[in-house]
DNA sequence: TATTATACTGTACATATATTCAGTATTTTT
DNA sequence: AAAAATACTGAATATATGTACAGTATAATA
């Protein structure tokens, strides 16, 4: 992504404003009346430069065909998938099963996510995590000790603070007395990092 | 609202389908191809018929004027304001301190909600609120038992779980052992309710 | 029973709109 | 020093698009 003038800046906030005011973008001629241009020249040629450097796209011939770019679009959402974790049991994520997505805008929680994860169990509570929470998840395997991870271990699903002890050995630990420590050795045993938490959703 | 029709919701649909696709509204002509009109008269009468019934909006004259009304799309969002709370001190609501806004779908609550509340201290924590969390708050006096409620006390707010004793009597239910419930004779003191949690947003 | 709403096809047309071409001027990059 | 990018005005035009008019038919409502 190229460097942005403070002209085009002007031009792109403008799109984004009438879209927020009106629900569908501007014409050129409206991008004038706004901004004082003269000329619906002036528009396009804004225009032009913001598509050439990624910022919007335009749909050829189409009136009011002006998209504004995804990772430049702090309006609008996208449908994130919502899956369901149970505590012990057979449902993994290979076996991705989505209950249903929720709206949300991409920038919602910082570093970007992947899909929701419904909590069973309380084995984070003291973490704040409850029953029914709707974790958000990004997937990665670059996570460090002290990290909410969204471990598999054999067909297991869970979620657990990561720790990592010395090379061969990673412990899981919950955030609640009730619960043990789940140690395990890279050597003898798999552990697959499916992801880490990236924030929290929770609807009452 | 007046009730629609099944083809009405399929023109409605194919509306957001294509405003979420593209980024801009369909024309008469793309609405006939989705749905397989062959008149862009067909797709202008559903339009119009829409309209009346309050659904969406159309701005004579201009191309792809449509836009959807809030209350039926689920797409889009809002800003919401972010109101820092003090767990013992001065700032109250009504010195409203918006350190920042989120957007958000307006849907994104069940009952929707009308702002932020950045939690100070740790006296929910058994609920699963946190330091720093974000309680989405609906501004309302009608709470039940149970119901996690943002109240004031002469120039402190708190939120605790509710609960009504007898008429005159109210208490105020930390969720963390340290912390002693609040107890309120409403004939000698004054409780203001603010409102109540109707969901939670945690970003790590 | 008459009226209104729904649900279309098909044609026509004024105008809203994108887009090109011709200029001018300043700044930035090569 | 030449070329390219930025930042405009102004006019012209093909076409994309909303919208009105003329029909046909069925279901719901008064």
């Amino acid at each position: 992504m190229k460097e942005i003038t403070s002209q085009q800046q002007r031009v792109l906030d403008c799109i984004q404003i009438y879209l927020k005011k009106t629900g569908f973008p501007p014409t050129r001629a409206d991008i004038c009346k706004e901004l004082g241009f003269k000329s619906p020249n002036s528009a396009e040629t804004h225009l032009r430069a913001l598509e050439k450097k990624g910022f919007i796209s335009i749909e050829s011939g189409a009136s009011r065909g002006i998209s504004v770019n995804d990772q430049n679009n702090s309006f609008g959402g996208d449908e994130y998938p919502v899956i369901g974790l149970v505590a012990a049991g057979s449902p993994t994520l290979a076996e991705e099963n989505i209950e249903r997505t929720i709206n949300c805008p991409k920038s919602f929680f910082e570093s970007g996510f992947d899909y929701f994860l419904k909590v069973r169990g309380l084995s984070m509570k003291d973490a704040g995590i409850m029953e029914d929470d709707l974790i958000a998840v990004k997937k990665t395997t670059d996570v460090k000790n002290g990290d909410i991870v969204i471990a598999r271990l054999d067909d297991e699903v869970t979620v657990k603070f990561f720790n990592r002890k010395s090379s061969n050995i990673v412990e899981l630990e919950p955030a609640n007395e009730d619960f043990e420590n789940i140690v395990i050795n890279l050597e003898s045993e798999q552990l697959h990092i499916e992801g880490k938490s990236v924030g929290l959703l929770r609807r009452s």
